[in-house]
DNA sequence: CGATAAAGCGAACGGGCGTTAGTTCGCGTT
DNA sequence: AACGCGAACTAACGCCCGTTCGCTTTATCG
């Protein structure tokens, strides 16, 4: 865990470059997921970056904004990395394709966050909580949008795009909840299969293939097919 | 002296029948679902009861013992009446069937209980915690017994009849979070929806019916058809 | 090298927590 | 009429929480 230049033994008592905040937030998205927010202790996460109590007060400005910055940071990042993947795409299938693939990988890979995320919204201030709902709401309507867009040219099949919306997100969010490392499905795989299985439900004739590679764009209109009701993600509106 | 029907004032300091004990539990699963099990304080219980903190300790033995009540009694109603409704059937989709509208129905009727359950297995004793998790796996269980059923005869198209079973329950389990009644989707339209969504899942050819009656069986052998991975519910195994 | 300021220490605070204990009181039974 | 019991009360216990604060240590830089 050294740094890989000026190798500094980060001793006790030594202003070892701006780390400590960062090691403060690692070790509550630990603390938060495995027990919560509300059961663990600030001493606990103290203890994690190997400080006192007292010396947290100079990184945070108090427990709950530490909760709120962790919670408010990874919608962030999910909104900004959506944004960059997205940019240079134009056709709805397509970009729906990487919307799913985005969501399914940053959900996997940032789990613990995301679990956090989902789970203690209601530990935030009004205030926070708020504009957290904000935020996860701007990231919905980013899908929203993009089923608009396929339904106005026909190529996706909506009856409510913000229904759709939810049972796409929450699909993936679930991933979070099951997998890990190594287990039996990659990540790639994982991600086409609910792109298709996505597909298949806006009635969009999806061509199988054995591979993860994204099928060129059937170009035919949208076909009927399983319309899917909202799954909403477990979550105090 | 007087019979028990006649009609007693429940005064302060007064023998009111054996409802005190209720009312801890509904007041209890009122403040979980709503602040969380770590967030809520016995006194809040005790105001909702309208007595004093001590006095919940003559019907029950702790706060987590309160909690795990909770847990363990919904699952333990939602496997009673799944055997109640399982019995008299016979064919595999029509146990499926039923499976998953009871499902559905229990998971909306007792959204708050559901709620809790799925979200403080974290905050029971590890004996507690083994005990409810034993009671999830047995309630799984029913359900893989049905695909296994189902996929020895024929009829369903199973690749792992444990990954199935996930996704089923999920998918009726996140039902719970977003509906409310009077909402726009009545509670039979939902289960019969999941429940053809489901058996196309399992290769079985669904006749599209516009009511929610169910369909006679169809006799043919499963189709291949969208194969789903398992989505599970949010929690800590 | 001495000044500066970031960052850690450690004790203390006020408050709230779950839980216990002792007591009182109404009621049904003996 | 006396008794026992369930169920409520009040008061307190010991503990731990998030947060504050004055002090000390340390790395950095002119």
């Amino acid at each position: 865990m050294t740094r890989e230049e000026t190798t500094r033994v980060s001793n006790a008592k030594t202003r070892n470059g701006t780390k400590t905040a960062e090691s403060i937030r690692a070790a509550a998205v630990n603390l938060f997921f495995e027990h919560g927010y509300e059961a663990t202790t600030l001493r606990e996460i103290a203890a994690g970056v190997s400080i006192q109590v007292g010396s947290l007060y100079n990184h945070i400005p108090s427990k709950e904004d530490l909760l709120f910055s962790i919670m408010s940071g990874v919608i962030e990042d999910l909104i900004l990395e959506l944004d960059v993947r997205l940019k240079p795409l134009k056709h709805p299938i397509e970009r729906l394709r990487t919307a799913v693939r985005v969501h399914v990988e940053f959900h996997t890979h940032r789990a613990r966050e995301v679990f956090i995320g989902n789970t203690e919204l209601r530990s935030l201030t009004p205030e926070h909580r708020s504009e957290v709902i904000a935020l996860r709401d701007r990231y919905e309507d980013h899908i929203v949008g993009i089923l608009k867009a396929g339904a106005k040219t026909g190529v996706f099949q909506v009856d409510d795009p913000k229904l759709s919306a939810y049972a796409i997100v929450t699909i993936g969010t679930q991933v979070a909840g099951w997998y890990h490392e190594g287990g039996r499905y990659g990540l790639p795989q994982i991600a086409e299969h609910y792109i298709s299985f996505i597909l298949r439900g806006l009635g969009v004739d999806v061509v199988p293939t054995k591979n993860g590679a994204p099928t060129g764009i059937s170009q035919g209109r949208a076909k009927r097919s399983t319309r899917e009701l909202a799954a909403r993600s477990v979550s105090l509106r």
